[in-house]
RNA sequence: GGUCUGUUGGUGAAGUGGCUUAACACACCGCCCUCUCAAGGCGGCAUUCACGGGUCCGAAUCCCGUACAGACUACCA
């Protein structure tokens, strides 16, 4: 029996390869253009580190105007998730990364789901049986571990090569005597390679690279029919005219075989781009490691929308750990967007990233400070109404007096950056609601000092009024003090500190405190615009009862 | 065990043989300024690029070795 026959044999009713390779024409697009994907398992919820590669892989094709895809690698059903593709494409969604074409979406090169193409893969199969470059193989999971075994204790390479392969030099006949026998079987490559020739590969993100060639006759289809991830890789890149791959760095072992596929199916190899993974710290062992879905809550893509951080911010983040010169880039343009900027594969990082929450915190204060009150006030209610039903009644009952408090230095040259997600509206504003204060119990938390309370409590009765501009507020608390014994400059309390109650800043702080229980607060002058004189005195009450 | 990749301050990093007495950003600390809080400004934070050799007039940058870390080594992707 021939190659051919036996291939035929095997895939009777199968296609040959050229009705894919009629079918599935090069895509006509402008010199340059960056055709790639994204290509998970549906095993549900998109990771941080897989969100990142779709977004890298996304902003490449945008800017190069290429394509986008997405595909489904649903090879094995073991790993499943149920709904598991639409959840990936709503997690896409939500970052604003939206494939031109794919699962769910449709384009000419598909479908784009793999369990769908077992004959493309099967045609592949069959041409590359019948030219002699691949054989079934009746080796049971138990040989193989005995193999292995083996391998372990003479320390030889572990796997399916050279004289080990022993389905390798069956003959056809006796192999058709099997199959007709039910004999489950799997095929195998019949691999070319020579594992002591050295070669260089350049990748895209890691430079030259130094790799043997692969000898070993992998599984490139299961005893399901079904292809192994390596072979549908090469087949679906071919017939899907991929020019880029960027995938996780994971895979960079297994260039040597995808090369050889590429090669022995006639295909032109495409560019890869190994991308470094996002890494963490883990606090158990002190040892730095992948992030992971299982441990690392701030794994999972649904961790920043509980968070409340934007998702802009996010993707802010991404792009800034993405490129090495975007950080700068943004700082130089800081009223242009991601999309105004071109991303370049070498100035990826090569080596693992570890996640840096404070510097995502970061990205999402200035963030914030370069937007408007109302938007603000929208996307919190928005999140609230979601994540906290209580406050967010608070913020549409008091919805002006809110956009009001939001828009305390903001805009301008200097804005304040003290939000960094929805939740921190209520951290910051807390006390300005009523309803708020009076559910804490002793609230102040920096009673230490000696405060001067008669002094507080004759200003806020006698010298404040609502209604003056910021100027007149100050220079009265400035008169108010002088007269009270508090230092109008830094300098001469500096030089006699004993002669004086205190600084200004002293006695600004006293009012601070009283209003909003901590040190720390947006401008003191426009919280005290915004609260009614009955609220005043009742915190004047609470203070002196307080202390 | 084997193969591959990586290693620059607390963190992300720039750096591709002389312009580096190692950018920039985050964090932290200090000072200044605004006669309030932030914001902002200035300064501090690696005399040294995991370690050991080598090449060179000259190395964080090139070569070799060691250590450490990570990945892969499935009919998982």
């Amino acid at each position: 029996m021939t190659n051919q026959e036996l291939a035929q044999y095997l895939f009777p009713d199968i296609k040959d390869v050229s009705y894919y390779e009629e079918k599935y024409r090069d895509r006509t697009l402008e010199e340059g253009a960056i055709v790639t994907r994204f290509a998970p398992s549906p095993t549900g919820s998109v990771h941080m580190g897989s969100l990142y590669q779709a977004f890298m892989a996304n902003q490449m094709a945008k800017q190069s105007h290429g394509v986008f895809f997405l595909r489904i690698e649903d090879t094995d059903h073991k790993r499943e998730v149920e709904n598991g593709a639409a959840a990936i494409l709503r997690d896409l969604k939500d970052f604003d990364i939206v494939p031109s074409e794919g699962f769910s979406i449709g384009g000419e090169y598909g479908p784009y789901l793999q369990s769908e193409r077992k004959e493309i893969y099967q045609s592949y199969i069959k041409s590359l049986i019948a030219r002699g470059l691949a054989y079934p193989c009746f080796c049971s999971a138990e040989e193989m571990d005995e193999v292995r075994k083996i391998q372990e204790a003479t320390k030889e390479r572990i796997g399916y090569y050279g004289r080990w392969a022993t389905c390798r030099s069956l003959d056809n006949d006796e192999i058709r005597k099997r199959i007709d026998a039910k004999e489950p079987y799997i095929i195998r490559l019949r691999s070319q390679g020579d594992f002591t020739k050295k070669h260089i590969y350049h990748d895209a993100i890691k430079g030259d690279v130094e790799y043997f060639e692969n000898d070993m006759d992998i599984v490139i289809m299961k005893s399901d029919g079904l292809p192994t991830y390596h072979f549908a890789h090469a087949v679906d890149d071919h017939l899907m005219h991929t020019t880029h791959v960027i995938r996780g760095d994971e895979w960079l072992p297994s260039l040597p075989i995808h090369l050889e596929l590429f090669q022995l199916l006639g295909f032109q190899a495409p560019q890869y781009a190994h991308i470094a993974p996002v890494m963490k710290l883990d606090e158990e062992t002190g040892n730095i490691r992948k992030l992971s879905k299982r441990k690392d809550p701030e794994a999972s893509v649904h961790y920043y929308q509980e968070m409340g951080i934007p998702v802009p911010a996010v993707k802010l983040y991404l792009a800034t750990i993405g490129n090495t010169n975007f950080e700068e880039w943004y700082l130089e343009h800081p009223e242009q967007s991601i999309d105004d900027f071109t991303f370049t594969f070498d100035k990826m990082p090569v080596s693992g990233t570890l996640f840096d929450v404070s510097k995502l915190e970061n990205i999402a204060k200035v963030y914030f400070s370069k937007r408007t009150a109302e938007q603000i006030y929208e996307e919190t209610l928005a999140y609230s109404l979601q994540h906290d039903p209580s406050f967010a009644l608070l913020l549409q009952k008091y919805r002006e007096k809110t956009i009001a408090l939001l828009n305390i230095e903001r805009g301008g040259d200097r804005p304040r950056k003290d939000i960094g997600a929805y939740p921190d509206v209520k951290k910051e504003f807390w006390y300005m609601y009523e309803e708020l204060f009076d559910q804490k119990e002793n609230p102040y938390q920096e009673v230490q000092k000696n405060y001067h309370v008669e002094d507080l409590e004759e200003y806020i009765t006698t010298i404040y009024q609502k209604g003056k501009t910021q100027e007149e507020w100050f220079q009265d608390i400035k008169d108010f003090a002088a007269v009270h014994g508090y230092a109008t400059s830094r300098k001469d309390y500096k030089a006699n500190p004993e002669a004086y109650k205190g600084q200004v800043s002293d006695f600004c702080e006293m009012i601070r405190v009283m209003i909003t229980t901590q040190t720390i607060s947006p401008n003191l002058y426009d919280l005290m615009e915004l609260m009614d004189s009955d609220t005043l005195q009742k915190r004047l009450q609470l203070f002196q009862k307080a202390l």
